[in-house]
DNA sequence: TGGGATAGAATGAACATTCGTTCTAATAAA
DNA sequence: TTTATTAGAACGAATGTTCATTCTATCCCA
């Protein structure tokens, strides 16, 4: 009884994540039109049909785990915006918690940032106008109104804000710094705030 | 005799930019896995047969854009090197290089930039450490050794000094900005610059 | 100069393969 | 029994590539 229940009951949602989680690292490593539903198939171990039980179809389960991963993020930048109390700080946590998921759930960072979603999810919007960045987008246009930061376009203060950081995230997920960008968070937060410090 | 040659000599060349240029604009627009070579052989009207026997495969096309694109960048970059003396000149000449070709050739920056590269030519070295990228970090570098940029690591300089003008780019290429890139460059290169200044 | 030989460029139908998706049957759960 | 889930064979459309053939321009020799 325990047996079966234990296989089963879960499943739904075992299943649904098994899908998800064998997603993204295809999609992640060898890119999504380079995976086919087959090779998911067969990674999982889930058939065919299943995994048209649990998705509409193949960008479906793109779009599912973009709004997976982003609803994630979101929430960490919520987070990070109600445990903050000035600019300063909360965009340095922002940066942080940036590189930390860039060292451990590279994946993660490489879906969000890399992958070219409006390639096959057409209707997706970009990822710079989603929650995440639209959070951040408010600490810096909060940190303008309280003078934190000097006074200037608020799209290009994000952008110099947060470019630097993200520049090396890139740089990281491509293989061309050697060390973890944990090890740069300093060095390059000082720039980073440099650029807008009034 | 002339018009012999006139027609035929130059076809060579005619021919495979024809190809080259469809392509980027359909790579651009659609993606390169999206795009097929049966549309580049609708769009262009050179045979299928025709375009194999000028590149190699789909993939040598793309290569071939790619080799052509980064060349005349990297040209680009060096002819800012020899023309400006100092550091902060020619980095602001590069910043307003990248955002005039954003605006006047958006699909060559599309191309260079946010194509995954590596999903379909696997062999092809990362963007940022392709020659024109190698030529502003030796900028920077002799920026730092000048004194003109304060002494840090070399690679957190120039993801400071580029990171914010190029997430413009990407900002606009992603449609998010309304207005030009260009109509940002003097705010956003005093960030730049304020962030690595000694 | 004229005419055949040669090289290489262009053609597009045909091919094998892969892919996303559907369908029907079987199984488990309620 | 009824409903939800799993299974995987089958399908059709689309794709990258090949290849036998035709066309065109240049070269060579009479």
């Amino acid at each position: 009884m325990k047996l079966k229940k234990e296989k089963s009951t879960p499943r739904n949602k075992d299943i649904r994540s098994l899908i998800l989680d064998t997603a993204l690292d295809l999609f992640s490593i060898r890119g999504y039109f380079s995976t086919s539903v087959h090779h998911i198939q067969k990674q999982t171990g889930v058939s065919i049909g299943s995994i048209y039980h649990h998705f509409k179809n193949k960008e479906g389960i793109a779009k599912a785990l973009y709004d997976d991963l982003v609803g994630q993020m979101g929430q960490s930048m919520a987070d990070i915006m109600a445990s903050e109390e000035n600019t300063r700080n909360r965009l340095k946590a922002v940066c942080a918690h940036l590189f930390e998921l860039t060292e451990t759930s590279p994946n993660v960072m490489q879906y969000i940032l890399y992958a070219r979603h409006r390639e096959f999810m057409p209707d997706e919007t970009p990822i710079c106008s989603s929650r995440p960045f639209e959070t951040i987008r408010e600490m810096v246009r909060q940190g303008i109104e309280k003078g934190e930061i000097r006074q200037m376009d608020l799209t290009v203060a994000s952008a110099s804000i947060m470019g630097g950081a993200i520049r090396l995230i890139y740089l990281r997920l491509d293989g061309v710094l050697e060390k973890p960008v944990t090890f740069y968070l300093d060095e390059i937060w000082e720039c980073c705030w440099k650029s807008v410090a009034p």
